[in-house]
DNA sequence: CAACAATCTAGTCAATGTCTAGTTTGTGTG
DNA sequence: CACACAAACTAGACATTGACTAGATTGTTG
């Protein structure tokens, strides 16, 4: 931070994440440059490569970071949920889609690119971890195993379609006509897709 | 087709498309390149431009195109079922979903890509068609307009949200490991995804 | 048949991702 | 403490790309 001249950054790893995010932010992903970042970050355009590979790898870095985010977005809507396990699912979906609506960029290099290698370490056990507890939460609502039992499984595919589909449709402007959600208080928002999530929230078989 | 040295191409706009398409599905978007078109269609690199203008304009016309063949398939999928607005509606949905799936790198561009001009004239108009055929089923099963009417609107968005998203999840793979559908038979997976799309069917309201 | 516009070619340019060789710095080993 | 070695980074090169331009070819229309 204190001295720029050092010929090693100390942290490029992560200052070029944070670029690549600023990058990715201002120009979009369409536009996004490796070289660009690495001028944010203030190196040389040669830099990257040697913690990340090529643009892919810091993609995917990049991705799986947002992935531990979705995460953590999840849990904290959960927690100022209700108890019962159909509020739990319900507001585990209202993080999905917030995160997606406070970092639509990000959002889309998780899913709507072919960027992200799905083979990579970090990224495949943290995208498993998020969809294992989406998994698990239907496994408690349901009383089955989704992996077993057809009516579960469908279930969760319900859920799951339900959630991802109305994220992409938010973020991508194509639900503003029907919600018109960006010209609504957050509560209001909140209430009105807390309500679509409750829809596809399977009912409660003990 | 039996001429090849003519300086005029004929109907380049046309072959450029299909060109574009066949690039598409050999390459993925990621790869794709303008001047891999016009060699594939045997112009030369400039000549793309007289007509689409730019990248982008070829695109947004190829999307253009995928939009009305996804609006073809939910007909003739509509066709093929019961008369009865849900089933008409699960059909449609049914098309939807088909369509993604034997055409995953355009329905990419469609949706998942910055690419396609939304301003487009005849991109606008077609995907518009497209949603209003959706608020009409819905209107039919719900006896409200989703416009005016609150449980219908929502109705309209958890429909809308669990089609485009299973499409979504089945095509990236995601879906693969729960459903398993590149194993089964088309008539299973058919099945399969019209259970799940029955139940974001709303029920009849009248 | 003579403009004229549409269509297409070919050359150029800046930007980009990746590769390679070489420079600087940190670290451990004798 | 010195010295070798590896890691971090720079700088130059190269092929490829999208876009622009000037000019060649062809169809059309008055």
């Amino acid at each position: 931070m204190a001295e720029k001249k050092k010929y090693h950054h100390g942290d490029l790893a992560q200052a070029l994440l944070i670029a690549a995010e600023a990058e990715l932010i201002e120009n979009g992903v369409e536009r996004f440059s490796l070289r660009a970042v690495a001028k944010r970050a203030g190196v040389s355009h040669g830099a990257p490569a040697h913690h990340f590979g090529d643009a892919r790898g810091l993609l995917t870095a990049l991705a799986a970071n947002g992935y531990e985010r979705l995460h953590d977005m999840q849990i904290a809507y959960e927690n100022v949920a209700d108890a019962t396990p159909e509020s739990q699912h319900s507001a585990s979906g209202l993080g999905y889609i917030r995160f997606a609506m406070q970092n639509p960029e990000l959002f889309y290099i998780m899913f709507n690119s072919g960027m992200p290698d799905r083979e990579n370490e970090r990224f495949a056990a943290i995208s498993l971890a998020v969809f294992e507890r989406l998994v698990r939460r239907i496994e408690k609502i349901t009383s089955k195993n989704p992996y077993n039992d057809e009516q579960s499984r469908l279930d969760l595919m319900t859920s799951w379609s339900a959630v991802h589909g109305l994220a992409e449709l938010i973020i991508s402007g194509r639900a503003e006509r029907v919600l018109g959600l960006s010209k609504l208080p957050e509560e209001t928002c909140d209430d009105i897709i807390t309500s679509i999530l409750k829809r596809v929230t399977p009912p409660q078989r003990n």
